[in-house]
DNA sequence: ATTATTACTTGCGTTTTGAAAGTTATTGCA
DNA sequence: TGCAATAACTTTCAAAACGCAAGTAATAAT
């Protein structure tokens, strides 16, 4: 248990890594919109600080979650991307999703709910169809 | 969208909410050892401390996820127990549990894994049966 | 009556965050 | 070829959050 890590519990340890305000929301904008560059994160409804960004994504690229490249004949563009252990992260996010759905009706946007009850209806076949659409995205 | 709220996102929202080191800690603290007092929140293995876990307490309250009471016959000890919208946030919690028992396996406990494997073989039921134990813990 | 327990609050130094501006290396365009 | 725009940061600095230690008030136990 290195120094990272309160403790040896795995929600405590899952917390050390992904348990603050911005961290799943750049792997949420991977995910769905498939954003990939820094400017891309930067312009996020949310209004992530550059310098946060900056930390947040070697944190994640130190951590494994993400992967750091860039495209042929382009110098400038870094492209990040998830790897498997970030793909992973997709059923928390659908679970936290779900849960604001349920529970913080009031003043979330409309556009999410077809997509919160499709992964209600069932949840395995939803993350797998998921999965696939990771996979198929064009670069 | 109130100014908790940095968008109307689902995901947002949810982490301007439990989107910290603590609070879902609490919360697990609250589930499955079946924490309900100030005294026994502090002597979580991760050793929070008192300010932060007096501030995490009323902002919960304040949330809606989780209700401050007494037992009768007793004025001193006050009873923190999950609301509804508290209770529900135990699916999050596996997730998590789940991606760290995937992912970080290196460095945790082992007394977690029989817990996570019951919980992969059938997650809906696995859920059911918490949600079950919470209504018949003793008070 | 005294001590211990419970649930905090306060003070204060450290760390993290956030807004804004600055920097460096490409790249696109005239 | 030169210049402006873009991409990805880094720096600065004030404000907020954190975290440790100590203190307090009410209740309960001895």
């Amino acid at each position: 248990m290195n120094k990272h890590f309160r403790s040896n519990c795995p929600i405590s340890s899952a917390l050390d890594i992904i348990g603050d305000k911005w961290s799943l929301l750049i792997i949420r904008d991977m995910m769905f919109p498939g954003k990939k560059t820094y400017s891309e994160f930067s312009n996020s409804s949310e209004k992530i600080a550059t310098n946060i960004l900056s930390s947040r994504l070697s944190m994640l690229e130190e951590l494994g979650i993400i992967n750091k490249g860039k495209e042929e004949g382009n110098k400038k563009t870094n492209i990040y991307s998830l790897t498997q252990k970030g793909k992973e992260l997709l059923p928390i996010i659908l679970e936290i999703a779900q849960w604001s759905d349920n529970n913080l009706n009031d003043h979330l946007k409309d556009s999410a709910k077809p997509f919160v009850n499709k992964f209600k209806s069932n949840k395995d076949e939803f993350a797998k169809n998921m999965y696939l659409f990771f996979e198929n995205r064009k670069r």
